[in-house]
DNA sequence: CGCTACATGTCGTCC
DNA sequence: GGACGACGTGTAGCG
C-alpha cells in the first residue's frame, strides 16, 4: 500500500454529490469508509426490516462488510457481511443512496441519507496478530472448584482483581489467614511471569507485608525458578490436564484453546 | 439536546493530549466518539486476548458500548457492552490510553494508541423506530412447501428477486405456464401493497405481457380490493396461522414475529 | 437475578 | 457446499 493509498479523506457536512464521489472512489480503492448522518435503512433477505429516520454511524470495511450502528447498543441495527457488491448513487430528490447486496443468502441493505454530517475514507493497514486465551479462565474455574490445586488449605477470595500495575488472576488466603496472590500461566512460566507476580505482590505488600505469592503453571524456566526463590515466592505445578480433569469431574465447562489470527489482505 | 450538544468535533492526526481532552469532554457529555488509529488492545474477562499493533476503527457509543473493528470482517475484534466506566489517560510515554471496564461479568478492554489518525466526537439523535419482519420469510417457506397456498397449480421459481423498482417476493408460473408475480403481506394488505404489486407486474410485463400478479395476505382493505380488480390482479387469502400449520406439518422452521423497537434515550 | 430460547446470529471445522 | 457446534456469543422474555 502506497502513501497515496493511505491518504485520508475527511468531509464535514458534504453535499450528497461530494459524498457520493468520495465514497465511490474510496470504495473502488478498497478503503474503509465511515459515514455519520441522518438516514433511513431498509433490509431484505432472510428477514426484512425498516429503520426510520435518525442519526447513525455507518462503517464500510475494505472487504465489503457493512455495519450500521445506532448511537447506543452493542449490536449493529443492520449489517451486511462481506463478499457482496455496492452501489452508490443519488436519488432523484438528491439524497445519497448506498446499497449493499449479495447472494447466498440473497440479501440487500439500502441506506438513504437525508444528511451527511461526516464522511471519512481511509486506507487502514492492520497486520497485527490477534490471540485469544481461554485456558487461564479454565484454570481459574478449576481452582475455584478445587482450591488445593494452588495449595492445601488455600481459600480463593477474588478473581481478575485490577491493581494499579495490571490484573491479578486470583487473590485468596492461606490456612494461616495470610493473603496469597496467585498468578496462572497455561504454559511453562517464563521469568516474565515471575516478575509479573513479583510486581503484584510488591504492590499489595505496601498495605500488608505478610502477603504471599504463588505462581501456578505446568512448569518453570530455570530463570523463573531462581527469581521466585530470591523473592520468597512460591510455585505450584498445575497442568491444563489436571484442570480439565477437575472441571470434568466437578461439572465446570471446558472451552477451547487459543485462537491465533494473523491478518493478511488477499 | 441543544445545538451546542450537537456540535461536532473532528480532529485529524491530533496529538495524544488533544485527543484525550476532546475524548474526555465528549464522553462526559455522552456523545458518540469515533477514533481511527494505530493501536494495541488487551482484553481481560471471561477470556483474555491481545491484539498487536495495527490500524482500527474504535466506536464508543453514548451508552458506553465500545466496539473495536479491524479494516475487514463483520464482527468487532474486541468490544465491551454498555453499563461500564471509562478511563481516558496518557501513558508515561505519551500514548493515548482508553480503558472500558464493567462488572457482571468483570471485564476490561484497554486500548493503547500509537497514533490517532482521526477523532470524531458527535452528539447523535436517533429516535427512529426499527421494525423487523420475519413472518414473510415464514410465508415464503410455507409457499415453497405448499405452493397451492398461492393458487392451485402454482409453481414457484425465484424468491426475493430484485427488480429496478424494488423486491419481488416470489416469481413463479401458473398451471398454464404464465409468469406470476407474488407479493406476500403478513398483515391485512393496504392499497399501498396492491400498488407495489402493480408496479412489479408493470415492470415485468414490459418483457412479457402475459405476466400475472397475485397478492397473498390474510385480508385486504377495500381500496386494495378495488385496485386489484381494476388492474386484473389476483388475491389469495393466506393467514400466518395457515403458514404455521404448513411449516409445522412439513417440517419448516417457524421463527418469531415482529419486533418493534422505538428508541428513546433515558 | 438466573434461566431459556432465539438470532438477518457469526464463524469455525469437519465431512 | 452443507451440517454441526462454539461463542468473551448478545438479546429478549419469563419466573
Amino acid at each position: 500500500m502506497t502513501v497515496a493509498d493511505r491518504a485520508t479523506v475527511v468531509l464535514e457536512k458534504p453535499s450528497a454529490l461530494k459524498a457520493a464521489e468520495a465514497l465511490k472512489i474510496g470504495l473502488s480503492r478498497r478503503r474503509v469508509a465511515i459515514i455519520v448522518g441522518d438516514c433511513e435503512v431498509e433490509y431484505r433477505g432472510r428477514a426484512s426490516s425498516r429503520l426510520e429516520s435518525g442519526e447513525r454511524v455507518v462503517l464500510i470495511k475494505d472487504d465489503g462488510a457493512l455495519l450500521i450502528h445506532r448511537p447506543s447498543g452493542t449490536e449493529p441495527v443492520n449489517w451486511q457481511s462481506s463478499g457482496g457488491t455496492f452501489k452508490t448513487s443519488l436519488s432523484p430528490n438528491g439524497r445519497l443512496i448506498f446499497e449493499a447486496s449479495h447472494g447466498a443468502p440473497p440479501e440487500t441493505v439500502a441506506i438513504s441519507f437525508n444528511t451527511v454530517r461526516l464522511l471519512a475514507v481511509l486506507g487502514l493497514v492492520d497486520k497485527g496478530a490477534f490471540t485469544l486465551y481461554t485456558s487461564e479462565e479454565d484454570m481459574r474455574k478449576a481452582v475455584f472448584l478445587e482450591p488445593s490445586l494452588v495449595e492445601e488449605g488455600f481459600h480463593p477470595i477474588t478473581y481478575e482483581k485490577v491493581v494499579p500495575t495490571g490484573f491479578v488472576d486470583c487473590i485468596g488466603k492461606d490456612r494461616d489467614g495470610n493473603f496469597v496472590v496467585v498468578e496462572f500461566k497455561r504454559e511453562r512460566a517464563s521469568r516474565k511471569a515471575a516478575e509479573q507476580l513479583a510486581r503484584y505482590v510488591e504492590t499489595l505488600r505496601k498495605g500488608n507485608p505478610k502477603v504471599r505469592g504463588i505462581l501456578v503453571a505446568p512448569s518453570l524456566v530455570s530463570d523463573a525458578r531462581a527469581l521466585l526463590a530470591n523473592l520468597h515466592l512460591g510455585f505450584h505445578r498445575v497442568t491444563p490436564k489436571m484442570c480439565a480433569e477437575v472441571l470434568k469431574a466437578k461439572g465446570g465447562l471446558k472451552r477451547g484453546r487459543i485462537i491465533d489470527y494473523g491478518e493478511e489482505k488477499p
